[in-house]
RNA sequence: GCGCCCGUAGCUCAGUGGAUAGAGCGUCAGGUUGCGGACCUGAAGGUCGUGGGUUCGAGUCCCGCCGGGCGCGCCA
């Protein structure tokens, strides 16, 4: 199996100094400086710390400390043992090892220092793949489906789901980033009873009448009822028709429109718009129930069908279908996950909020029942966010027609600004959005930081072309001791942010390394001229670090969905 | 009552069992006749809710308690 276009991405460097350290712990048993442990014994993988102290070096290993118990040895002597064979390569010097250096310190630690080789290399690799910087090597690459928003259509999106939506994006990019392939779905209902009172709500106004009880308020419902057609007006109440429902789908079908407006304003494209309707019109949910009758976990009580989810742990079996023969949310539910997988995916994640965690079991039990991998359908609750404005949190409801929408927030706060704030914050913890705050906060949000330090860089790129200096293609003998060190191991740092960002499946990681890259950058902006006519040579190669710096800043930012300008 | 999530600096939040617990904002004190001052340097600010336990090592894992959120429908 090969590919043409299979891009020649060398191993990130955390990778190869693992590499290395491994190769070290491997030759030091094969030595006998190390013992050997007996079959079956589980031994401590290779990871590597950033250490928080520069003076500590690139990376840390406690690989020592972990092998003391199955070794019986002190953890100082193990590491002693494994540091002196990275040295031994380290001084072979044929180019291999990635480590400079390396020192034990107490209580076991391997400290690693990379060469200058390997970061001059790696830079080296970003000029000339500026695109692919950043890309992780996929591991098992997956076809991923990812469901989120998932309103129905009764009206437009609210500051309620806002952070579903964006969470949802974001975990979205950073898989993409660690090469699965993604399908962003929306799934909606736009012919049962919520959209039927919208329906009835919009006729009513419509007629001058007053909106039922139950049924919805607002602005848009008054908009909806003006530009009602009369030929569907005409149809809904054509003899034996069913008006509300009819004018439910229309309303439904325009709301719905105004929703994927508002998605693609915040950045978020969907590829997939599927509806409940469309579940039970083309069997999926009758086999699905069959397919779990088959297995026997289906039985009749009580006039009503049940799944029977205890089985699998729940606390309780769960109804398919009512007493009265209509389906539940379940049934729909359990429809989906066979029409989902029968069209390839091998991943399913479902963004619910923190109010669906009792709905997780029961739907992951019914896949199991169905003979699916269970650890294939994955739910990712995010926890509410509270908004507050004047020190009080902001109620709404979208019925009454009292609701933020989600497009009047981003016009306050920015999408930019909005994006970071879900991106720096994991999706499980609650969290408080003062709208006043972030508007007051705006001006200084970190997302500016960012922002400012890619085009400064660029205002310098584009000084130099003024002055007719060329950026050279790699950083040469720049870094030894001088500003650039710093800023060169912030820049090759990248590619492991994004690493932990996939598996984590988190992106509040992306935001705190662009910071420090941001002030990375800053400071040597303080130290180091870039653009120097008397000295062209080292101008070239500071353009070269400096360009890289602009587009790590530019891919961290655009991992995240947020622009990176040239000027601001 | 039972289940899940959360409790870290004045505020908003990070912290994949590792070294002296961090960032932004806010506060205070400084800095530029050079490529963008939306910048830089420094300071103050913490019994990591609490009490036990496991471990060479616990903010992180386990148990109890306190406080907050959510759920426990033939609703969606």
């Amino acid at each position: 199996m090969t590919s043409a276009s299979q891009p020649t991405t060398q191993l990130p460097l955390r990778a190869q100094v693992r590499d290395a350290v491994a190769r070290a712990w491997q030759r030091a048993v094969a030595r006998g400086a190390l013992p050997g442990v007996a079959d079956g014994t589980v031994l401590p993988a290779v990871d590597l710390d950033r250490p928080a102290h520069p003076e500590h070096g690139d990376f840390a290993a406690s690989l020592a400390m972990k092998l003391a118990r199955p070794y019986r040895r002190a953890p100082l002597d193990i590491a002693a043992a494994i540091a002196a064979e990275i040295a031994a390569e380290a001084a072979a010097g044929d180019g291999t090892s990635p480590i400079a250096s390396v020192d034990v310190a107490a209580p076991g630690f391997l400290n690693l220092r990379l060469t200058d080789t390997a970061l001059a290399t790696t830079i080296g690799t970003i000029l000339a793949d500026p695109v692919g910087w950043g890309r992780v090597p996929a591991g098992k690459r997956r076809a991923v489906n990812v469901e989120f928003v998932s309103a129905n259509p009764t009206g437009p999106l609210t500051i309620g789901n806002a952070r579903g939506a964006f969470v949802g994006d974001l975990l979205c990019r950073v898989l993409e980033a660690g090469g699965q392939t993604v399908t962003r779905e929306y799934y909606f209902n736009d012919s049962g009873t919520q959209v039927g009172k919208l329906g009835a709500s919009v006729v009513a106004l419509r007629h001058a009448e007053p909106v039922p009880e139950e049924g919805y308020h607002g602005a848009y419902v008054e908009d909806l009822a003006r530009e009602l057609p009369g030929d569907v007006l005409a149809a809904a109440q054509a003899p034996g028709a069913d008006g509300a429902d009819i004018i439910g789908r229309w309303a439904g079908a325009r709301v719905r429109t105004g929703i994927e407006a508002s998605l693609e304003r915040l950045g978020v494209h969907f590829d997939v718009w599927k509806s409940e309707g469309s579940l039970h019109a083309e069997g999926w949910v009758e086999r699905a129930v069959e397919r779990l009758r088959a297995g026997g976990h289906v039985y009749e009580q009580d006039g009503a069908v049940w799944f029977r989810s205890t089985t699998f742990g729940d606390d309780k079996d769960r109804v398919i279908y009512r007493s009265d023969g209509r389906p539940t949310y379940f049934a729909a539910d359990i429809g989906y996950v066979t029409e989902k997988f029968s069209r390839g995916f091998d991943h399913l994640i479902y963004i619910w909020g923190a109010d669906h965690h009792g709905t997780v079991a029961r739907t992951r039990n019914a896949a199991e029942a169905m003979g699916y991998d269970r650890d294939a359908v994955q739910m990712l609750l995010y926890s509410w966010v509270r908004f507050i404005r004047d020190g009080h949190e902001i109620s709404m409801s979208k019925r009454a027609g009292e609701f933020i929408t989600l497009d009047e927030l981003l016009e306050e706060v920015g999408v930019d600004a909005a994006r970071w704030f879900f991106a720096s914050r994991a999706a499980t913890t609650g969290i408080d959005f003062d709208i006043e705050l972030a508007k007051k906060q705006s001006a200084e949000n970190p997302v500016y930081y960012v922002q400012y330090a890619h085009a400064r860089i660029a205002s310098i790129l584009r000084k130099a072309t003024a002055v007719g200096i060329a950026p050279a293609s790699g950083v040469g003998e720049l870094l030894g001791g001088g500003p650039e060190a710093a800023l060169a191991r912030a820049i090759v740092r990248f590619p492991e942010v994004v690493e932990d960002a996939a598996t984590s499946e988190e992106t509040h990681g992306v935001t705190a390394y662009a910071t420090m890259l941001a002030t990375e950058f800053h400071a040597f902006y303080r130290d180091a001229r870039v653009v120097d006519e008397a000295d062209p040579e080292r101008s070239a190669s500071r353009l070269a670090l400096v360009s890289v710096a602009r587009i790590t800043l530019a891919n961290a930012l655009g991992l995240l969905g947020i622009s990176a300008p040239e000027s601001m």
